[in-house]
DNA sequence: GCCGTTTTCGGCCCGACTGTTTTCAGTCG
């Protein structure tokens, strides 16, 4: 057994367990086992004793054990008699946890959606201790609902919602301050719902305003402090505002923007010196509130410096921001290598782009238009692109200070060869090597594909190395080790592309091919003027990667650049 | 179930809201 199959056990022990209405810091005992190994950079076969890792004890050990040995888990299997299937996705309906669940499955044989909304039809949930007429009332309510609308809403598909909601939250006049929190703001590739943290004086008035904002179909809680709307954009997003004092703003966005991991592990740091955290401050032992300006005030009161919300994830973070750590920024990137013109398929003409990036402080872009098999994308010809190179070269000279490379952005054909040969592919500044189609191709085929375009000597870069869409399409079968040792003995870089949908490569990847020497880029790929903002996700997603601005090539001058490139 | 410079028992991050109670359990983030 693989150590994923071992972590998904303990994480599927782990919600049986909820299920029993088990005590619940056994139950996280298991999901910190689970964790542990994920954490531990090792395969399974090179953790001599898991006993030894944190958070691993002698009975996850002998479970691990025992899956390791045998397969299986006699715990799991027995758990599996216990407890019935079906009840597991009703975990996932608001307002329904192990406790009542396991209440409902003992006292009326609940069993799965199905036994859950005939006893709630029969009137039989509202005589239970603990429940009542509302509670069987808005069971029904959420069975109707149940599955209808996604999961997980993917990034790119909130960041229009976030910003609608901001530039209303702005017209509010009691709303001091206001910034969006939550996994959105640690920018995950996926949020299941919205936060924000509001600084106010007047919360009733506030509070009052935030039920009346544009497209709110449902309003779930309605406290002092607290107010959680449902919205209906595409489909329905769960939205909660918290309302503090201004004093507390930076400690109730810290709170608000958690991981609830990194939150809990400020908070033991916190109470090792005999402090409590909590989202209006920092209670200290003689019971004095603390509170701060910023959130970098908040760290450096623990002696840590600045984490940055993309990193507070409730791993290694507390540990490693005891130092300064060297992270990309977004005043780092000084070009932009992979964009898009109307020669193909772009909105914008060649100079708009160059204009567009001169007005954001570029020092250079590279133009890479789509090559020829790509018909619906309208690919460039060789001739077409000797005639671009002439425009180029045209609105070069018009520049000071600023300067467009050549590029294509050139498909891996689904055969393995590429789209242009190698005289034209020398005369190119910039060669991108990407696949666009025959996705679905086995593993080996897509690696003989991607290795055959990494050592073509002209290739620079491989794009979008996955060819993932965030919660649409998983991309083609790519062994991401395998792409990374290649990448570094041919000297090609690999892409992080910054559009929303894609950020691709991952974080991971990102961090395994820096660790490994391999230079990357981020782009944003953009196929209007105004994409070319998307750079900041690019940096965002780097920076989850841990990645330092000398690992990424246009961080780099235009002579450095040049010189990378063999261009002079 | 895990853990230990308040150690082998008794904690485990902390608080808001709801719906049920009549002081609190369960859920959620």
């Amino acid at each position: 057994m693989n150590k994923k199959e071992i972590v998904k056990a303990l994480e599927t022990i782990a919600i049986y367990l909820e299920l029993k209405g088990e005590n619940s810091f056994k139950i996280s005992a298991y999901r910190k086992a689970a964790r542990a190994l994920e954490e531990d950079l090792r395969s399974m076969n090179q953790i001599e004793h898991v006993e030894d890792l944190p958070g691993i004890g002698k009975g996850t050990a002998s479970v691990i054990n025992e899956l390791l040995e045998t397969g299986q888990s006699s715990l799991l299997e027995e758990l599996k008699k216990e407890v019935p299937t079906g009840l597991i996705p009703l975990l996932k309906l608001p307002g329904l946890g192990g406790k009542k669940l396991a209440k409902l499955y003992e006292q009326l044989n609940i069993i799965d959606a199905k036994s859950l909304q005939k006893a709630c039809e029969e009137n039989r949930i509202q005589h239970l201790p603990g429940f009542g007429k509302k509670s069987e009332e808005k069971i029904l309510s959420v069975l109707k609902d149940f599955g209808k609308s996604p999961d997980r809403f993917p990034i790119a598909m909130v960041i229009p919602i976030v910003a609608d909601i901001e530039q209303q939250l702005a017209s509010i006049k009691e709303i001091d301050r206001f910034a969006v929190a939550g996994s959105y703001r640690r920018f995950s590739e996926t949020v299941k719902d919205l936060d924000f943290v509001i600084a106010t004086k007047k919360p009733e008035v506030a509070a009052e305003k935030l039920l009346k904002l544009k497209h709110v179909s449902d309003v779930i809680a309605n406290g002092e402090t607290k107010v959680s709307v449902e919205l209906i954009y595409e489909y329905p997003i769960g939205v909660d505002f918290r309302l503090v004092e201004p004093h507390a703003y930076a400690t109730a966005l810290h709170h608000f923007t958690g991981s609830q991991n990194h939150n809990i592990l400020m908070r033991q740091l916190a109470k090792k010196r005999g402090e409590k955290i909590s989202e209006y401050g920092i209670e200290t032992e003689n019971g004095e509130l603390i509170t701060f300006e910023s959130e970098e005030e908040f760290f450096n009161h623990f002696q840590l410096h600045d984490i940055p919300p993309e990193l507070r994830i409730g791993e290694k973070e507390t540990e490693r921001f005891k130092e300064d750590v060297d992270l990309i920024s977004i005043e780092d990137i000084k070009g932009d290598l992979h964009m898009h013109s109307t020669w193909s398929d772009g909105a914008n003409t060649i100079e708009e782009m160059a204009l567009a990036a001169m007005e954001k402080g570029y020092e250079y872009i590279a133009i890479t238009d789509h090559s020829q098999f790509l018909k619906v994308a309208n690919g460039l010809t060789p001739d077409q692109i000797k005639q671009q190179r002439e425009e180029i070269k045209r609105l070069n000279s018009s520049f000071s200070n600023f300067a467009i490379l050549t590029g294509v952005e050139m498909d891996i054909l689904p055969d393995g060869t590429l789209d242009f040969d190698d005289a034209l592919l020398e005369e190119i500044d910039f060669v991108i090597a990407s696949i666009h189609s025959s996705f679905s191709q086995n593993r080996d085929k897509i690696m003989q594909r991607l290795i055959h375009a990494l050592n073509n000597v002209h290739v620079d870069l491989i794009a979008h190395p996955t060819g993932r869409l965030i919660g649409r399409r998983s991309g083609y079968d790519v062994d991401l080790d395998m792409l990374i040792d290649v990448a570094k003995e041919t000297k090609t870089a690999l892409e992080l592309n910054s559009n929303p949908n894609r950020l691709d490569l991952a974080p991971k990847w990102l961090e395994k091919a820096q660790n490994k020497g391999v230079k990357l880029v981020i782009n944003t790929d953009a196929h209007h003027e105004l994409m070319l903002e998307h750079m900041k996700y690019g940096i965002a997603t780097a920076r989850k990667g841990w990645v330092k601005s000398e690992t990424v090539l246009n961080t780099y001058s235009i002579g450095e650049l040049r010189k990378h490139l063999n261009l002079d």
